[in-house]
DNA sequence: ACCTGAACACCGTTCAAGT
DNA sequence: ACCTGAACACCGTTCAAGT
């Protein structure tokens, strides 16, 4: 249980904390990171994490900092101003799928404004360009914004736990599908995320840019 | 540190556990739900407590169980497929506010499907009302689903932190609002989530039913 | 059937002390 | 400036023992 990887260290660095604390983390998630665990990793007393980093909670904050900083841009792409704003939400969730622990982080630690900065700035000009102006234009970047992460959060979710306690094709069948069995299979079925993200995206932009 | 409601208890109850439980959860939040700070609240012995529900996370369980059943039942209203879809999803997102930390519960636990049933048997209902068949029709009730989940989680979140590590203000003003002042202002406002997830709901439906 | 205290293996964190 | 061990106050859980 001691430092697996590299060559001896002179001292211990603030990096090197951060470096042990993000392999522990994207291995078993971030409740399994320790003091004492990182510690072991580190082949050091608990107490020089502390001198290093402060605490637990900043540890964590200036894990998921330094991974929001390395996540790299966002650059749309597609014809219409539509196409451009959905191919920005998949590459958003492209980013978060890539780092699977990042989003509830980020989450939990309310980072998610800053975050998503640079699909904001993206989504503000293409929003633009569409036409939408003033207030209606800052309304439907929020609601992009909020589509993505949301149901990057919910998806994320539905992979920890695979065995939903009643299966889906059980809950789903009995009054639901009223004589249409096409779609009582495609309920039965579960969602397809990919697809579902993908569709909603696109019906969501639709419905702000078409106006009401 | 004991018992503050009701007379003098003859003995331990399975369902006394769960309502100190939920007492304990509603004030400070599930984090703050200790067996021992519980059984201090009972006024047991803190190993009694696992005799009646076996361990912490099936006392969740059994809590989350419990106040999903008694969510009650949502009835739609409005006159066009559209607005009673939009109702469901309002009366959806109202539940789940009203109980602030259920959503994170249920959604840890992966009992997002079950918690959500009802909801989504009147949105099937509405969905076909609105002339959407078999696979479309699946996609858009899922599609409403983890919008008004994803939404909340988000909205919790944010309510959560109140102070956004960098200011909304600072934080968008830079190059986002390319000559609209009022876009510049909407964005530094920050959102307001009752109008955004309307608009968004709203937004998502007209797509959904529009047709692609 | 129900409740108890003691004990175990884990936490995060502080602090005085070392070099 | 950096690292250490000891100690504190907390966890969840098990188990043998009581009534």
């Amino acid at each position: 249980m001691s430092r697996q990887t590299g060559p001896a260290r002179p001292s211990l660095t603030r990096d090197d904390v951060l470096d042990a604390a993000a392999a522990l983390v994207k291995q078993h998630g971030p409740r399994a990171l320790t003091m004492r665990k990182l510690a072991a990793e580190l082949g050091t007393a608990v107490t020089s994490i502390y001198w290093h980093v402060g605490n637990r909670e900043s540890l964590l904050d200036a894990l998921v900092e330094r991974t929001v900083a390395d996540l790299g841009a966002i650059t749309p792409g597609g014809r219409t101003p539509a196409q451009r704003i959905v191919s920005v939400a998949r590459a958003l969730r492209r980013q978060l799928r890539d780092h699977p622990h990042l989003v509830a982080m980020v989450h939990e630690r309310g980072l998610t404004e800053r975050m998503f900065q640079p699909a904001a700035q993206a989504l503000v000009h293409e929003v633009h360009a569409a036409g939408l102006r003033g207030a209606r234009a800052a309304e439907a970047v929020r609601a992009v914004l909020f589509q993505v992460v949301g149901f990057v959060l919910v998806e994320r979710n539905r992979e920890r736990s695979p065995a939903q306690h009643p299966g889906d094709q059980e809950l789903w069948d009995v009054p639901a599908a009223e004589h249409d069995p096409a779609l009582a299979r495609a309920l039965a079925r579960g969602p397809q995320p990919e697809r579902l993200f993908t569709a909603s995206v696109r019906a969501l932009v639709d419905g702000l840019l078409a106006g009401d």
